[in-house]
RNA sequence: GGGAGCGUAGCUCAGUUGGUUAGAGCGCAUGCCUGUCACGCAUGAGGUCGCGAGUUCGAGCCUCGUCGUUCCCGCCA
């Protein structure tokens, strides 16, 4: 490290190596422990702890500064680095064996007794956060600060040895007429107007493919103006990146060597190549486009078996174009009456309108409400394909394809996690591809993209997104890591017939056309090449290889859950004048 | 927008059926203490029980409202 004034060392990095050495020390006071005559202190920097030690009668100079000492105060010292003795030695740190009587001591920086303790873990989180700059000394978050700076360093280095270019796009654009919510910035030139902050930086990367780049990828800020999460922040940052004449096995291949040196990182091996699971099989067997598969409870289909049955209210769905799943969940036979209900009331909450189960008790007997409507044929039928065992329950769902799923997909989560069945060692890394093309909003009475509106269909069912948009798969895969959504990417239509025809199906005038993407239209119309690429979540990522539940964590000043600093208090008020050169009024009334 | 949980000392929490002066640990202050490392010992300071209203002879505790915070649903191409 380059010697500075205050600094020839870190604190961390002492060793026995370094006995007899002069050097010079900064930090911060952790720990003060005065036993009236010596005076032990921890000094902390960034790399960790080193113990000062203090003795009136060794230096009577130093040790009257010493008996200044506060915990968080700055200090630089200088003097030899010794051993200490060895019945002393402390095995909880890397500089446990060494120690420093300072000939030199001096306070740089005193410090208020602090709002919360360093070293209390259950400090709750608007605390840590109104102070995040203490919270940030604390080891947890400076190492997910130093983790997150390693995961994208290493994204840097892999993608640049890949040839690509890292490009910086506009944060102030237009509003997206698609997707979330934006963030609208008020233009003080150009009167009643507006930009938007980026909730992607899509368009730009495919018009950086036609200008020729061929290989981008940018850190990229990202801005959505939707309700919060653990997960979501209203400004968040993506790994994004976009390549020209490739093709989705491409862009696969090189995102799975970018997740290996990543996850490398945070200590973890992955090998490629990774599950590719259609987007169908996985919500059929999972129940959700992202499935975790680190423990098993797949669905199974049964609609056969009660399409044969006597029981009218599973045949009328059937009828309806429904279809009817379930689920075996083991060991919990002998749920009570309560219990039941209270399961019944999730499924209620996940949108069923109602369950249905089979028991399969400990005592060998079979019990289900259902089962005056069944044969004993079919009875039969269901405990084999379900492989329910003494013990088990087998639960049934009937409904839209769509409510079946999500609701089996969420049980079968809230099992997985209740029953402890989820391996927390796993690191179950799979993709998902052939993504629905599009959505029927029922909302806005029109399909919506699923991915986004520049996402190649499927070649072979492009005319369906005239016959047939439910059905016509695009050239959309998702990247999951157990049952998180790490980023996801398609293949980008390169034609601006194939473009026009898909705005169209969406719904959009041309005139719509014209006015939101025309310069994009336009711009493909001047030699596009095929092109493809994907964005990784990168707080996502580097919370989940922190092993912790919140992206807070791994930012270093995070909003909380209201979208508010609590640091800084942002939002806040602007003053008039400003509203006024911004050619804004507002229709808030105080209280 | 909806649902749930939480809010008592600087921090983390306890507080019985509504009943006298609201407690603990840590931190902080002062004193003692020469090999500590969660140093130890002693003494002490520290409270708008989030805020407002209501019920009651009496509210930290019950009711209503409100604010803050966390999680979930909706939302997040």
């Amino acid at each position: 490290m380059k010697i500075t004034k205050y600094k020839s060392n870190n604190c961390g990095e002492l060793n026995l190596n370094n006995i007899n050495e002069e050097v010079t020390l900064s930090g911060w006071v952790a720990c003060v422990r005065d036993l009236g005559g010596m005076i032990f202190v921890e000094l902390r920097d960034r790399t960790g702890f080193f113990q000062l030690v203090s003795d009136p009668q060794v230096n009577p100079e130093a040790h009257k500064t010493f008996e200044k000492l506060k915990t968080e105060f700055v200090v630089t010292v200088r003097g030899k680095i010794t051993r200490r003795p060895e019945e002393t030695y402390n095995e909880k740190y890397a500089t446990g064996q060494v120690e420093m009587y300072p000939g030199l001591i001096e306070i740089l920086s005193e410090a208020k007794t602090l709002p919360f303790m360093l070293d209390d873990d259950s400090v709750s989180e608007d605390i840590r956060l109104k102070y995040r700059y203490l919270d940030i000394r604390r080891e947890k978050t400076l190492n997910n600060l130093i983790l997150r700076h390693k995961i994208v360093t290493a994204t840097r280095n892999y993608l640049n040895t890949q040839n690509f270019l890292e490009v910086e796009t506009p944060v102030l654009i237009n509003t997206t007429p698609e997707g979330a919510r934006d963030y609208l910035v008020p233009s003080r030139v150009h009167e009643g107007k507006f930009y938007a902050l980026p909730q992607s930086p899509q368009i730009f990367k495919q018009l950086l493919m036609v200008g020729g780049v061929e290989k981008y990828y940018q850190i990229a800020k990202c801005f959505r103006d939707e309700d919060l999460r653990s997960d979501r922040q209203p400004e968040f940052t993506q790994i994004d990146l976009e390549m020209s004449f490739v093709e989705q096995q491409d862009v696969i291949d090189l995102v799975e060597g970018l997740l290996v040196d990543t996850f490398k990182e945070a200590g973890v091996e992955i090998k490629p190549p990774f599950i590719q699971m259609t987007y169908q099989d996985a919500v059929e067997t999972y129940g959700s486009d992202r499935p975790d598969t680190r423990f098993d409870l797949k669905l199974f289909d049964v609609t056969d078996i009660m399409q044969a049955s006597t029981f009218e209210a599973f045949k009328g769905v059937i009828a309806d174009g429904g279809t009817v799943r379930a689920i075996r969940i083991p060991g919990v036979a002998n749920y009570s009456r309560k219990d039941m209900d209270d399961v019944r009331s999730l499924a209620i909450s996940f949108g069923a309108k109602g369950l249905a189960w089979v028991t399969y008790m400990e005592t060998g007997e079979v019990k289900s409400p259902v089962f005056k409507f069944l044969t004993e044929e079919q009875i039969a039928e269901l405990q084999t394909r379900s492989g329910a065992e003494k013990g088990d329950i087998v639960f049934f769902v009937a409904d839209k394809p769509k409510v079946v799923f999500d609701v089996l997909g969420r049980f079968r989560l809230y099992f997985g996690k209740k029953l402890g069945l989820i391996d927390e060692n796993k690191h179950n890394l799979l993709w998902v591809v052939d993504f629905p093309m599009f959505d029927y909003s029922e909302e806005e009475q029109r399909y919506m993209s699923v991915h986004h509106p520049f996402t190649s269909p499927n070649l072979a069912d492009i005319d369906k997104m005239e016959t047939d948009p439910a059905n016509c798969r695009s050239i959309a895969y998702d990247i999951v890591y157990n049952g998180t959504e790490l980023g996801g990417g398609s293949v980008r239509i390169h034609s601006s017939e194939v473009q026009e025809r898909v705005f169209k199906a969406l719904g959009f005038s041309e005139e719509e056309v014209q006015k939101k993407f025309g310069f994009m239209v336009n711009a493909f119309k001047y030699g596009t090449p095929p092109h493809a690429g994907l964005a990784l979540g990168l707080d996502r990522l580097v919370a989940l290889l922190a092993r912790t539940e919140s992206i807070r964590d791994v930012i270093a000043f995070p909003k909380n859950s209201s979208a508010k600093c609590l640091m800084t208090d942002a939002p806040a008020e602007a003053s008039l004048i400003q509203l006024r050169e911004l050619h804004l009024k507002s229709t808030v009334t105080k209280k």
